[in-house]
DNA sequence: TAGGAAATATGATGATTATCATATTATGAT
DNA sequence: ATCATAATATGATAATCATCATATTTCCTA
């Protein structure tokens, strides 16, 4: 072996990185494979060693996206009880850094309208993020499980809409308006005051 | 003059139909000159003699797109009352119908994630059809007028949400569902009961 | 330190697409 | 019926892009 044994994984990672990124930012297909690559320091010819297609590389970015809000909730959420982390949640996805950095942002409220438009990969990668971050959120929600899934899907609606909703006015104030009340009323919805 | 007056304004007509047809079943990037005036039963050429560029017209496409939607709301509460049509409205919105044909369907859960990656003149032709919407459904809205406002934005988010979400789900059954639970919700979060 | 394979780069190809230049057709007034 | 012209069609151009073929570079091992 001429390359240590891991070279090839982080290529293919940064590649993944660059492109959750790119995908969120411009959309499937806003974005060009060269463009990918060149945003992780490569050039676009060996771009086929890593993935089959740049629909493959769509369908890996979405997981991709998907398990990095995943992981940043779960850091924030470290050792709080759930209805800590709900509230922590809720503010910081129904909030005007969310919604000035669609490129980090959850997928749900960045690529909704791209998704039914892209191939089966794509949709059956975006599918179980969604399902994941539902589930996640009924996990958190206070009352007898049985409902809960209806409402975890209910509120990841409303925060997804209220962001790109909030993305769709121009001016700053009034769309950061529309954020904290959106907040407020989604926390109301669950329980949560102030 | 060698044309009927209305001639070329029919054919202006026409195109821009299909345009707000195809931008939103194939995405405003997906959907090229040449497809959209084949639908109208032309061909590319004569385009440039109706549109100054490929933006004017997806900007006319999603003004035209909103204006079919509130026509359409506007036919089918003809003659309800408030509650009614708050009633008719969220019923029509949040439905597998809805769902199942965004060519027809609400921009907002379209185009969303879309449109902040167009250019300026389409960004506002949406926020236009976006704050008309809410507009809209604020009138409709039982209590107080201070309030009113942002509780019809909510409740456009959730349904717009609603109906992303549900495109997600492949499973008809699944997302005819979660249709369904978020239509008692929402209605009942509005004070609509049954 | 040199060889060789793995990794990446360079360059090409064909497809698609917005736009424009020019040709053709359709139509209503004469 | 014919003509002038508005409306539309045909065809071309240049740009972009996914994909692939081939060349070059990198860097571990012997």
């Amino acid at each position: 072996m001429r390359y240590s044994d891991t070279r090839k994984e982080e290529t293919r990672k940064a590649i993944l990185r660059a492109a959750a990124s790119a995908v969120r930012a411009k959309g499937p297909d806003g974005v060009g494979v060269a463009e990918i690559m060149a945003e992780a320091g490569l050039t676009h010819g060996g771009f086929y060693a890593h993935f089959r297609s740049k629909e493959a590389l769509v369908a890996a970015a979405v997981e991709e996206a998907f398990a990095q809000s995943a992981r940043r909730f779960a850091r924030m959420t470290q050792g709080m009880s759930a209805p800590e982390s709900l509230a922590a949640f809720v503010d910081a996805y129904v909030s005007p850094e969310h919604r000035a950095h669609p490129s980090r942002g959850c997928p749900l409220a960045t690529l909704s309208s791209d998704l039914p438009r892209q191939g089966e990969a794509v949709r059956a990668a975006y599918e179980r993020g969604v399902k994941g971050l539902i589930a996640r959120l009924a996990g958190w929600l206070p009352g007898e499980a049985g409902d809960l899934h209806g409402l975890a899907a209910s509120v990841a609606a409303e925060m997804a809409g209220a962001v790109a909703l909030s993305r769709a006015i121009a001016d700053d104030d009034e769309a950061i308006r529309l954020l904290a009340d959106a907040r407020a009323r989604i926390k109301s919805r669950i329980g949560i005051f102030q």
